[in-house]
DNA sequence: AATCGACAGTTACCAAAGCAACCATCTTGA
DNA sequence: TCAAGATGGTTGCTTTGGTAACTGTCGATT
């Protein structure tokens, strides 16, 4: 009889790591302590591009559309972000930071990258072959 | 300023690798569909380690009593499982598999086991270091 | 043996996430 | 030009998960 111990099993570990490292995560928001890990990702995105659709959004970041839906409006009442209606098209709108959404943003990401580099030093000479090992599962696992 | 991709970003990637994972994950499952992860951890921890506890595999598999509590009883309505009240101390109950729960815990784990095989195979000469890092990960973030 | 704190497990309540239905708008094509 | 389908986004419903409060039992101290 084949034998399964749970503690080896990959997708239970990646679960379980995943996990850890989203809660562990959440004290880099520091005075922020409220945000979502949706709202993150929309800041952070649109961050990184500037204005987009909400759609472009979720593209983006991996989230369905209820989530973007959500995250946005919970930014916009924190007054981090503000829509404008495309007058091209009028069912979609622009999104962008406003200045105390980038200025939040700006206070975060050193301590994100300080965070990410603490873990990624930790594991030292394994840093490299995980980066490539997770590019490959993620070429393998594809978002549906 | 610094600059965060957030498509390069770890936190980020393992949350969504893992999301992508436990999702083909579910194919798995076969004929019994309708298994939830909590479940489905449930189901093989009894199995690795036949009779125990609720709050012993609340250990072993990473999980909130309240998941396992509910989980347990799905698994009872499903008569994959029985407890046992435990007449030394009457707080806590035995809990084991009922023959058709380890039945299909034996048709689920072949299939687990070439899921798991099929992603390590697929990494070739990255699994082993991934494998590595994976554990040094998490030795860095325990379980809180 | 009576009381108090610890502990196993359940339940009630609330926040988060997904699905599907929906609204408004755009596009296509007859 | 207008009907039909597609699209961006929101909302309602349901499922799931976590926190905290609760129940019943145990152990220890008195």
């Amino acid at each position: 009889m084949s034998k399964l111990a749970l503690e080896h099993f990959l997708p239970y570990r990646l679960n379980r790591l995943s996990s850890a490292v989203s809660q562990q995560f959440r004290a880099v928001y520091g005075p922020h302590h409220d945000l979502t890990v949706p709202e993150w990702r929309v800041l952070a995105t649109l961050a990184q591009f500037g204005t987009m659709t909400a759609k472009a959004i979720g593209k983006h970041s991996s989230m369905h559309k209820t989530k973007v839906s959500r995250a946005v409006r919970a930014l916009e009442e924190r007054r981090w972000l503000v829509r404008r209606e495309n007058a091209q098209d009028r069912r979609e709108e622009s999104l962008s930071l406003t200045a105390p959404g980038l200025h939040a943003y700006r206070e975060i990401v050193p301590r994100a990258l300080a965070f990410e580099a603490s873990i990624l030093t930790a594991l030292g000479p394994h840093a490299e072959p995980l980066l490539e090992a997770l590019a490959l599962m993620e070429a393998r696992f594809p978002v549906e």
